[in-house]
DNA sequence: CTGAAAGCGCTTACAG
DNA sequence: CTGAAAGCGCTTACAG
């Protein structure tokens, strides 16, 4: 070990890099001084054999280019690095073999944590998994001893967004549903027929569409439901992208956003900004998500008990949605 | 090592792990038995500190979150991945002094290849590192032993996109620039006056208004140029998304797409398919990029010469351009 | 407070 | 073709 050859044993330097134990003052110097003047950077390698601390974690994400999840692992990367931490990103692809095969990898590679978003892992493989390693979990309820889970309150979300629409008059509201295999999705839907359960108007399933969570699943959509020609006057997608994807079914149609009918999405992804016109949507901090998942991490590897949480849902009006004329 | 205990010696093992010679049949069944009997997985971090090669390779990219570089990212990992190896990634955010510092963690983790996406290192400093270990550059063209670069032909992309608008009839076409840091942006707008005066049309300096690659940014140039009073009838905006913003500005001010102005992007990402109209623009497979990038790395590893190339870019044209009438 | 020693799990010359 | 040995760059009990 370099530093060494600058006074003291190497296992001196490995306490005061670490903080591992107090050391003289007068060593204390020496050996800064030495690392300075040496350029020394630890080899967090050998680290983390020796160690069994390897200064990375493992970050499971679905598809590494999603516009959602490229938010937080934006917020993820940002916490980590803060702490000296690096994070390991790879892509389950909404595939349970994949998503295990990924964290074996990770596994194998000795990070000193986890953090999953989403997937289609059952949650007693995550449970296993946190007895491996401390873990934490985006966007599903569950606990486990060195398991913290984290999510948005999407049934509030949902409640909000439809209560908007019934707040401008609409009644005849139609549902672009989300991928049913996500718990979000079912949580978005169950607000929607909350706001409209409190507005005493009746569920009406035929403006149920299924949806899931794409662009061309919001076009789908919304062909399917002016075809069925039933009523409607105004749309609540459960995402963004059917929300953009809807709109242009609409324009294709000729009809006009939000003139004939209000659309309202879910994220507020930078798309929903610019989208013509700009889309009322329900916002939720993805990148804070992120943010809030490594802190909590952090928490976790010092032993910590975390106590992250999350920002209720908001919406925000923007110009796709309006008064119902009469 | 727990493979010996299953006959022969450490050595012997991990010549077998790594094909590093030939052993006899015999041991090598009874070593190949062991390892799946114990279920035996290597540890990349020892084989990291003793061999010298992690099996990973270090990618810094600009911003983890940006849809342009997500999808080279998704290339990346898929094409490592099939090999063996692990991406590590790290953002630089168009900050120089932070690129550094992160292609400095990725060294001091000893990745064995670095990727590097665009950004503003200087082109020395990539030599220099190219030096230490097999680098591969996108989006500019240099050269130095155990370098390769790859990148788009930009300024046949600007040559397409603005000749498609002169062959629609335009001849007041305006052009929104990219960040002029970006190499990228340069040969765009090359591309772009290329095409003029092929079509005998006089270079206009007033048409050209400077943007920075954003939404906000389109949409600020086309408000800057509608205030400016010019005559024009078609734009050419520099990426998708500031002409998605541009598309909005246009829409604010009742000045239809394509009926009134053309209006064509350039990246073919995602959300163009999706624009109110559809947008036509020229497409550079993000995804291809990525993974010709990573396939030219795994080349460069095994110590072979790499001949990754990208394909042409193409016009997609959709709906937001049309013939102009007289 | 501080060394000397052993060891993390592998790989690679070095000798056969 | 195959072992025994040394070593990658650190950390952590173990003794002072």
């Amino acid at each position: 070990m370099v530093a060494l050859a600058a006074g003291v044993s190497p296992s001196t330097v490995s306490r005061i890099l670490n903080g591992t134990a107090t050391v003289s003052p007068a060593r204390q110097d020496a050996v800064d001084a030495a690392i300075k003047r040496l350029g020394f950077r630890p080899n967090p390698v050998a680290r983390g054999l020796a160690g069994g601390r390897t200064l990375s974690v493992g970050v499971l994400t679905q598809t590494i280019s999603s516009p959602f999840y490229g938010e937080a692992l934006h917020g993820i990367e940002d916490q980590l690095e803060k702490a000296g931490y690096i994070p390991i990103f790879v892509s389950g692809h909404w595939h349970e073999a994949e998503e295990r095969k990924a964290i074996e990898a990770l596994l194998s590679r000795r990070v000193d944590g986890l953090i999953v978003l989403a997937g289609r892992l059952p949650n007693q493989a995550l449970q296993a998994y946190a007895k491996q390693l401390p873990t934490v979990v985006v966007g599903r309820k569950l606990s486990a001893a060195r398991l913290f889970s984290l999510g948005f309150d999407n049934e509030a979300g949902g409640l909000i967004a439809t209560q908007h629409l019934v707040e401008c008059g609409h009644d005849r509201i139609a549902f672009i549903a989300g991928d049913r295999a996500h718990e979000d999705a079912l949580a978005r839907e169950a607000g929607y027929r909350k706001a409209l359960q409190q507005a005493g108007i009746a569920f009406d399933p035929t403006l149920v569409i299924a949806g899931d969570y794409t662009e061309a699943g919001g076009l789908l959509a919304v062909n399917r439901l002016l075809e069925s020609r039933l009523p409607f006057t105004a749309i609540f997608a459960a995402n963004d992208q059917m929300a953009i994807g809807a709109a242009l079914g609409l324009y294709r149609r000729n009809v006009r956003v939000p003139d004939d009918v209000s659309l309202v999405g879910f994220d507020d992804l930078a798309p929903a900004k610019f989208a013509i016109p700009p889309l009322t949507t329900v916002r939720q901090s993805v990148y804070e998500m992120g943010s809030q998942a490594a802190l909590a991490m952090l928490d976790l590897l010092r032993g910590a008990t975390p106590s992250a949480s999350l920002p209720p849902p908001t919406l925000v009006p923007r110009e796709s949605t309006r008064r119902v004329l009469r």
